[in-house]
Parts: structure tokens; C-alpha cells; sequence
DNA sequence: CTTTTGACCTGACAGC
DNA sequence: TGCTGTCAGGTCAAAA
């Protein structure tokens, strides 16, 4: 489900709820997610308050003066805030609950998730520590992604699928961002001129920036922390649109599968 | 080192 | 109605 404007949505959703209150426990109903959640979870968070809620790549990680929940979620992870007499429904694997009465509760069906803890600065933990910059911060320009694509021979939409080398672009913003910048997304990553690169990472950031602006993309199931879905899927231009007419030129937008997943373009103006 | 493949898991949907 | 097969927003770990 979520790339980075979903994993923001959410964050910024959950915020609110979360910051500078205190943890009194949390309900583990499933253990199995990507990674078992830590045994005795809830008796290490009781007591403690939040005093950050920040997203890096895919992950939201929420901060206390002990360490720091790292929570993803997965292909078909979302949050809610509700109140501590919502019954828990099938895929409701976990909750953290708070001192206001209300608890924040990580549905996920597929269960790719992951609700991890760390004592240490998250920023090394093993599955953050190899992580590429954030697209929207200004260390991620031109010139970065130019040396970093340079004698890559995987296709550009693979690349920038490649966590380190940026971070929180999946499928979606990839195949879009590619369309923006009039770039055919099977081209090798270390075959784009100085020029192309600085168009992609500019429509990188347009795209990222307005697909946050509307809350995200709701294609099956993603939903806001207040249950609404995003509205990005309006403005999607070239993802799923396979035979479908290419808004800027009129012809038949193609799709490839590559590395098992889909690809899309107009081959008219994605040269 | 880079690139590719397999693995994890459920639900939705198409076709028979 | 119900079965089977395919596909899906992620990404790690291991193989090539």
C-alpha cells in the first residue's frame, strides 16, 4: 500500500494523538508480521511518553527517552487512532495504547509490517542504517542521484525502487515521476545524461510534494489515520493505465513486468 | 560490487 | 456458487 506520501499521511495523522502522551501498555494480537514483534513490548513502552513522531523512508518511528518504536507497514499496513472500546477486527495485530483513552491500532492484512524496538539512535539500526536521502530534502539533487546512477545498468525505474539510493519511492511515484520527466522508465539508470537527471529529480519532488498535498493514494484499501482516503489516484497519470490514452498525447499507454513488477509508459513521449 | 530471484501473506478479481 | 490462477502500494536475504 503505502509509499512515502502514505507513510507521511499517516504520520502526520497520527501525530496529534501521539505527542508528548504517555504509553500505559500495548495489545500484540498477532506476534508474526515481517519480524516478530518483541516479546514484553508493552511492559518496555508503559510509562513512557512520546516526544517525536518522524517518518524516514517508509518507516515512522516515535520517540521516547528509552528508545524508539519503529513501525512499518508493509504492502497492506494502515493506522488508526480510535478509542479503547473499538473492538479489534481480524487484522488488527497491534495496539499502543495511551493514557487520553485513545490507543493507535496497526491494521495489516498482509502482514509485511513490522512494529520493531531500539534503544539506540534508529538512525543505525540495520534497517535504517543503509537508507538513501530523503527525496524532499535538499541533499537529494541532481548531482547526487547523477554520481550515484553512474555505471548502472539496472533500469532507471528499478533504481530509483533501490532504497539506497533514495528514500520511500515505490511503484507508483516511480513509474509517475519517470512519466513527468519524459523518461522511458526501462532506460539503464547510468545511460541518463546531467540534463534528464535533473528533470527527474525535479518531477521526483513535484510529484512526492503534491501526492502528500492530496493525502496520498488510496488504490485498494489505503486509508488516513481518520479513516478517509487519499485522493492522488485522481491525479495519476501513467500508473495502472496500461491501454488506456496517454493524457498528454492521446496514444496507447504500454506496460511491462519487470522483477515481477508492473511498468508503465507512453512510448511516444517517455523516450 | 551489482543484479536477480525467492520468500513472506492475504484479499480481490477474472475466468471457467 | 465455488474453484483456480493471477496480481497487488515492500523489501530483505541469498544466489548468481
Amino acid at each position: 500500500m503505502p509509499e512515502l506520501p502514505e507513510v507521511e499521511t499517516s504520520c502526520r495523522g497520527i501525530t496529534p494523538f501521539l505527542i508528548n502522551q504517555k504509553i500505559v501498555g500495548a495489545v500484540v494480537r498477532n506476534r508474526q508480521l515481517r519480524w516478530p514483534i518483541p516479546s514484553r513490548l508493552g511492559k518496555s513502552l508503559a510509562g513512557q511518553t512520546i516526544h517525536s513522531v518522524t517518518r524516514r523512508a517508509k518507516y515512522i518511528l516515535l520517540g521516547t527517552h528509552k528508545g524508539t518504536l519503529i513501525l512499518h507497514l508493509g504492502m497492506s499496513g494502515h493506522l488508526h487512532i480510535v478509542t479503547t472500546d473499538t473492538l479489534a477486527e481480524k487484522h488488527d495485530h497491534f495496539d499502543l495504547l495511551l493514557s487520553t483513552g485513545y490507543l493507535l491500532r496497526l491494521t495489516d492484512p498482509r502482514r509485511f509490517g513490522a512494529v520493531l524496538w531500539t534503544t539506540k539512535d534508529p538512525a543505525y539500526h540495520r534497517l535504517l542504517q543503509d537508507i538513501g536521502p530523503e527525496p524532499l530534502s535538499d541533499s537529494f539533487d541532481s548531482d547526487y542521484l547523477y554520481q550515484r546512477s553512474r555505471h548502472r545498468q539496472c533500469t532507471i525505474r528499478d533504481f530509483l525502487l533501490n532504497g539506497r539510493m533514495v528514500a520511500g519511492i515505490g511503484n507508483i511515484y516511480a513509474n509517475e515521476s519517470l512519466y513527468r520527466a519524459g523518461i522511458r522508465p526501462t532506460l539503464a539508470a547510468g545511460r541518463l545524461s546531467h540534463r534528464r537527471v535533473t528533470a527527474l529529480v525535479s518531477a521526483i519532488k513535484t510529484t512526492l510534494t503534491e501526492a502528500i498535498n492530496a493525502g496520498g493514494t488510496t488504490l485498494r484499501d489505503f486509508k488516513n489515520v481518520d479513516g478517509r482516503p487519499g485522493y492522488f489516484q485522481h491525479d495519476l497519470l501513467i500508473y495502472g493505465r496500461a491501454n488506456e490514452s496517454c493524457r498528454h498525447c492521446g496514444n496507447d499507454i504500454k506496460a511491462k513486468t519487470i522483477h515481477g513488477r508492473r511498468l508503465y509508459y507512453c512510448p511516444t513521449c517517455q523516450t
